[in-house]
DNA sequence: TCCCTATATTCCTTTTTAACGATATGGAGG
DNA sequence: CCTCCATATCGTTAAAAAGGAATATAGGGA
């Protein structure tokens, strides 16, 4: 209960959907979701942090940088549920449009200074 | 997305969790889930509206009481789909245990005073 | 009509959460 | 070794959420 009590508040901002959202089509970066989410940096690594504990995204070092993608194999049981839902919410949802739209032109070399 | 929000946000509680699983077995009144759950009255009639505007659950008058169950035909698909994970979810999840014997003896006959 | 009961609402307090700036960490390249 | 960059963490603040006590509302029965 602990475990289904972590996804779902995971689920339930608006900012952490719309990450949902934008690495359901791309695997990103810290700082390509900073530029597309006009968020500051630390905010967004907060949430990575937040959906990575409910088991919802993982992460891999490039480099510098640090890839985020949906998860592929949660062991968290009420995590891999989620994410089969999400993939139907997410793909009719309405209200992401203007992000995803600057999500096409997020790129690392956008991003000079924090 | 706002109504994605609002279901994902009722469910995000583990008080919350605790009525939908209650609700999943047997219709109650709130007198009925004050006893159960060991909560002030106004904090189970206010987990309740929120469940009730995400859709969750309904409401039914009953002479004094309110007698509250789970939604059966909800308008948020988000909802809709939510309770049928639910449902799967809540069966095999751990610690409601307690709660779940403390339900089996709650009548209305044995709630006082507030 | 008057009182009693169940529920909703309001008000207040405490806890939690989100956001930001600043600082720390760690890898890459000169 | 030193510097720069991406990211994580810390400290603080503001807003939201949860809880309870008190009050308002509404229906039922004497």
């Amino acid at each position: 209960m602990k475990k289904m009590v972590k996804v779902m508040k995971a689920l339930s901002d608006p900012n952490r959907l719309r990450i949902m959202k934008i690495l359901s089509t791309k695997t990103m970066c810290v700082c390509e979701l900073q530029y597309t989410l006009s968020l500051a940096q630390s905010s967004i690594s907060k949430h990575l942090k937040i959906l990575e504990e409910a088991d919802l995204v993982t992460s891999r070092k490039d480099g510098l940088w640090v890839n985020y993608s949906i998860s592929k194999t949660p062991e968290n049981p009420y995590a891999k549920d989620m994410l089969e839902t999400l993939e139907t919410w997410l793909e009719k949802a309405s209200g992401f449009d203007d992000i995803m739209f600057k999500a096409l032109t997020a790129d690392r070399q956008i991003l000079t200074r924090n």
